[in-house]
DNA sequence: CCACTTCTGTACGGTGCCGTACAGAAACGG
DNA sequence: CCGTTTCTGTACGGCACCGTACAGAAGTGG
């Protein structure tokens, strides 16, 4: 038994990076092979072709941001809104997330024209809310007002990555710091939550 | 002179309706002689190359989602809640928009690839927080709350597009509606607005 | 109806990628 | 080391598209 010079998890880590870089329609094998360093000789020993390379990249990325990014955050601890903030704070700036949107961003848009990937897709969705829900529920009686800030948090979060704002004198962060401190019922200000505020 | 039987305009707006269809990638030339019932004979008599026509697409979209919303919106007068609601209501649901949208979507995400693209892309959307920005100080003194509320409108908006929201017994349309009734200052509920709620 | 301009069909060479086939290199396991 | 298994390079035919060239059809002004 040869161990595998090129394994498969290579060319689906690989197509998942061209995906990001570059939509579906970059993710071309001769084109990945090069990226590896080798000939795509080895690629039609793990997949019959192209399609089921595309498949099992959307499996991968499935299981990564389901499992991962919940796991992370209730391994956290905390209360509800701790564990929002926390949520915020991961899912937000940093570049080490940059990647990972990228990669999103160019599914959710895949997911417009491929049905396939709309209901895996849709799958993702229902399985954030629902968790971003659980949170809300804790210190929110009110079932609109729970959806409400769900769906404003939700939204921000996302288009953050898709808009350029240009918010004059404040950063896109401050802002987001604004809102993100109003669905929790927190003051605006630097110090941690007091009381209940305006919601 | 010939009348031109497939004028330049006829291979933009095709250029646009597979931009928005298949993505960038999707443009091709020949697949848009195709479907113009053609074949790419004339098309280089008037663009160069195909980027001449991507170039020339994005200059003609631009134009249009600059000039054409804004003022319909302006046009519409009212005070500066009634023109939000509009503009809210034109952006929404209606069928009618949603090819324009795919356009839009579409190019957003083309814009991550492309720093040409990338750079009209601001240019539209700043125009549009401008002027988001201008109705919400008619009733809003605070900088930080005008600030605020255009982003929630604003990304709440855009995600509507992009996360296939699961609200269980609600639609999305009521959410987006107490989002609306919420950054305008009205309460919930059907009537017209009343006085000032919660912010 | 004729000259003239403008547009369109056709044909061509070139490029990049797909998927297949197969021989030989590379890594073990004994 | 040597056989075996597994992976990789190379070569091939095929397809879709790009951009060019040019002859001739399709309109228009006189």
């Amino acid at each position: 038994m040869a161990t595998a010079r090129t394994p498969r998890a290579a060319w689906i880590d690989a197509g998942l990076r061209a995906l990001a870089a570059g939509g579906p329609d970059a993710v071309r094998i001769e084109v990945l092979a090069r990226s590896l360093g080798v000939t795509k000789g080895g690629f039609y020993g793990y997949f019959t072709d192209r399609r089921a390379l595309l498949e099992e990249m959307l499996d991968a990325w499935e299981r990564d941001v389901t499992d991962a990014i919940i796991e992370s955050v209730r391994a956290e601890g905390g209360d509800a809104r701790a564990r929002l903030r926390h949520l915020f704070r991961i899912a937000g700036s940093p570049e080490g997330v940059t990647a990972e949107m990228s990669t999103e961003l160019a599914i959710r848009e895949w997911s417009r024209r491929d049905p396939d990937v709309a209901h895996r897709l849709r799958r993702v969705d229902r399985r954030r809310m629902d968790y971003l829900r659980e949170l809300f529920r804790e210190f929110c009686r009110d079932e609109d007002e729970v959806e409400i800030r769900c769906t404003i948090v939700t939204s921000v979060w996302m288009a953050a990555h898709f808009i350029a704002f240009d918010h004059g004198e404040r950063t896109h962060d401050e802002i987001e710091d604004l809102v993100l401190r109003r669905v929790l019922d927190e003051p605006p200000g630097d110090g941690d939550p007091g009381g209940a505020a305006r919601p």
